[in-house]
DNA sequence: GTTTCATGTAACTTTAAATAGTACGTGAAA
DNA sequence: TTTCACGTACTATTTAAAGTTACATGAAAC
């Protein structure tokens, strides 16, 4: 399967929607993911649902950030895409009949479940807030304004 | 893509091939694992080249385990395999020029490696010796013995 | 020695899941 | 009433694992 990148690709345009302040289309958010508008309008509808942007139709319209950024973490982002898998690797069977491929899964299980959890806290630890003030912390690093950085 | 199940896949036929003492054919073993005996080799010539386990040719050939399974960890098996990737999401950039995207990548990626660490580990604490005794207790568990338990 | 069995491997096809794209409906502003 | 922008159903593409075919190699049986 293709390798989800629905997360990071979330994050990135909420940012910058965040960053921009007036409403932005769908059109200018795919550019920056590199994508296309359909698939930006798929993804931020569960974060709609979730109350976390806001779209309008129409002259003007567009997606904007609905709720303070260090109101929102990683975590919840995570959770309003649809909690996506987060491990690649699976069982060969879900249910088996052979107890040996039962202890197998159950072993795997445990780790694979203790992984997810820790990925879950960390997740849920880190806010908007926090990435946005990174990404101006990269800026000051390098003498730039946040106009002054053209999405590339 | 496919999810991956290698490691489950490998290591059901690694404790069958224990359980059975004498060598299996990949055809054996490719019906226990419910796929082609090709699929079988390819995963196991990872193991043979470790070390782990030993392949013969011709006429009653077959695979046998090369190594105590107490000194075998699913850790081991999993490096034996080539690492697969543990972790289903990805950044959908790699190298952005974009300093958004760079402190989104960087706290995905800090996450993603502190739950890859983890998940090794615990795959480092869990020898074939203790899935094939977590087996037998499964075993006693229903009043089997190892000889009834025809694979299903 | 030649037949049979089994691994070793390359090349190709199929499949599952995410992503990409097309088409068209709806509602708001110009 | 036209244009813009979201909403969404439907289809196509892409990616990596899994499955398959074909054939070479080497060992044991006869």
């Amino acid at each position: 399967m293709k390798r989800d990148s629905r997360l990071s690709g979330v994050l990135h345009v909420l940012l910058h929607m965040a960053e921009q302040g007036t409403p932005m289309t769908s059109e200018q958010l795919a550019r920056a993911m590199q994508t296309n508008a359909v698939v930006v309008r798929r993804i931020l509808g569960g974060l709609r649902e979730a109350g976390f942007v806001h779209s309008e139709k129409g002259h003007g319209g567009g997606w904007t950030i609905a709720r303070d950024l260090a109101a929102i973490t990683m975590r919840d982002v995570y959770d309003a895409i649809g909690r996506p898998r987060l491990m690649a690797m699976g069982n060969r069977t879900e249910a088996p009949g052979c107890l040996v491929e039962q202890a197998v899964n159950a072993a795997l299980d445990d780790g694979f479940r203790d992984a997810e959890a820790l990925l879950l806290v960390r997740f849920g630890e880190v806010t908007l807030a926090a990435l946005a003030a990174d990404f101006h912390a990269r800026l000051a690093a390098r003498n730039l304004t946040a106009q002054e950085h053209i999405h590339g």
